[in-house]
DNA sequence: CTTGTTTTGTATCGATTGGTTCAAAACACG
DNA sequence: CGTGTTTTGAACCAATCGATACAAAACAAG
């Protein structure tokens, strides 16, 4: 038909998704999106159409992966309790190792009240991630490791709003020890 | 000795912050800020020496603002567990009314990571909050609604956490009765 | 090898960015 | 009423912004 593509889609939006996610949005032009991408301008929108539809797509890519490790973790047969302990272990451990803290929550803060489709995605993925948590919660009742007052939903919510909190006390300047201590006060609630 | 003022100082940075505020750093641009302080360019540069000296002067006089809110809170008779109650009710409150977020949360996700002397500067008042709190619980322990077995500063900073993590899971498009969840859950930990 | 279609590199677009220059205007002080 | 000092407004700066134009290059299909 035509002149292939010289580069893998996928790859390139991973590229963008690191340059976005260490500078954020606005902090991040064109021209490091060429860079860091490997591609040149022509390609990019060839490909891309604008810096905000690459910006969405490296955002969906993100939440995928992220989406991805979640389901996985509450698909084994821990207890309820260890799962999210672990869950919350691991968001101490990232944001102990690096200092880019997390994509969602930093699209969120930056973009949500400002872009509509973004913000959309972002409720879409909490929801999801909500359902998940719940599920398990609920079917995790019989381990005996979780409050059976408690409504699951409601439990949820709270393990969501634990990691968010996690991650802005962890740019905030809070040490490993405090995040950990969170997470562990945190679990005391279930 | 000289041509004087025509404007006040701390009315200018307080336009400054609104502007940031709902705009975030990178994304308003001193045209912007001229509009929202009323200022023309001479007067903010000759004042504020740049954009980033204004957004740390907004910074710091919001700082001040919430934390003496804070404090005013805690010095009142309320039992300890009535005080976070109504620290995280508002909390609560605020995210429902308007979308721009907080502006700690906004700075720390937005410029933690790219601008030291930010950095420094939250973090010199995630400490100041810390150490209310815990004089706080610590305190209240005779009110007999905290857990007298859990350490003090750990409380306090799990209820540092909570609060940002009202805020993330409000960006990201949590309802008012879910935020609301959160907030009952968290004061079980307690 | 031609033809048709797409990708790619380069050059460039107008607009906007944060910031400066400079002279006129404004006032306190003597 | 000068005089000295500062503030103010307007014009202006190079640099960069996101995005486009366009032709040469690359390849699949015939």
């Amino acid at each position: 038909m035509a002149r292939p593509r010289k580069f893998d889609e996928e790859q390139a939006v991973d590229a963008a998704l690191e340059a976005f996610w260490t500078t954020g949005y606005e902090a991040t032009s064109t021209q490091e999106l060429c860079e860091a991408t490997g591609l040149g301008r022509s390609s990019i929108y060839n490909t891309f159409h604008s810096k905000r539809d690459l910006f969405r797509r490296a955002l969906a890519l993100y939440i995928d992966r992220r989406t991805g490790e979640l389901t996985e973790l509450l698909d084994t047969d821990l207890t309820i309790h260890a799962k999210i302990g672990t869950l919350l272990e691991r968001v101490v451990a990232e944001e102990s190792e690096h200092d880019r803290g997390c994509f969602f929550v930093n699209s969120a803060i930056e973009l949500a009240d400002r872009d509509a489709e973004v913000a959309q995605e972002l409720e879409r993925d909490y929801r999801r991630r909500l359902d998940a948590l719940t599920a398990a919660i609920e079917s995790g009742r019989r381990d005996g490791d979780v409050d059976r007052a408690k409504d699951a939903r409601a439990l949820a919510h709270f393990v969501i709003a634990t990691i968010g909190g996690i991650r802005v006390s962890a740019r905030a300047g809070a040490d490993r020890a405090a995040l950990e201590s969170v997470a562990r006060t945190a679990l005391t609630a279930l």
